[in-house]
DNA sequence: CCATAGGTGCTAAATAACTAGCATCTTGGT
DNA sequence: ACCAAGATGCTAGTTATTTAGCACCTATGG
């Protein structure tokens, strides 16, 4: 699922490259199929070659795998996570501050005026 | 492995109980016995009862599903994810803003004199 | 046109995971 | 001392996943 969201979308055998420790090619077909039947994805035939791509959209995904990561890793505060993410980075582009305090400015009025 | 790390140890019944669709009680000490095999926990015996624990350290796993969401649903971007997170939140106690600030402020200084 | 490369559908066998059950040990209460 | 509850070690049977290999279809290059 990680390689088709991260990709947008994904033929059987570049799932296959994209995996980290990939089985054969035969457990990749066979594995896209059982999540073609479950309908976590849904595929367009390319002239005979199949690419598949998640049927979730990647936004409620990407929501749910951050908070997975929050809850098992930071008790569920999103603002512990927050300074997790940045304390081990080293520099951020001016435009990448300006966007967090955009965001930060949100809160900034809400309960002290 | 998640419920290790966020009860940071469990027996077996822990983590059956904590898993979302669990399996039998044997098929969970069949699994723990294999990450036991594979060196990714470790057990102390609580009297007869095996309490399991993770063996890679917490902050480093947790450094590590964080990237691996920001690489897969971030495009690599910790700033873009920071964004997301806090996007989705209501409210931030003063406490929790100051302490993203906190953070921030080692950027500011670096790039814009 | 024909051969080749690479894809699919399908099938059968090997491998791995799950389940259930029993003997055994330890702990706690009677 | 004894019994019951609950955990482990082990084993065997069932189920699911992985693998390999077939026939067939579709471009692509000579």
């Amino acid at each position: 699922m990680d390689v088709l969201y991260e990709n947008g979308e994904a033929a059987v055998g570049e799932v296959q490259d994209a995996l980290p420790d990939a089985p054969s090619y035969s457990a990749v077909r066979a594995l896209l199929r059982k999540l073609l039947d479950k309908g976590h994805v849904a595929y367009r035939d390319d002239r005979g070659r199949y690419v598949y791509r998640p049927v979730l959209a990647r936004a409620k995904a990407r929501r749910s795998a951050l908070n997975r990561v929050v809850e098992t890793f930071y008790g569920g505060s999103a603002a512990a996570a927050v300074v997790g993410l940045l304390g081990s980075k080293r520099e951020l582009s001016d435009d990448e501050l300006a966007s967090i305090e955009a965001v930060l400015a949100k809160f900034k009025g809400t309960d002290a005026p």
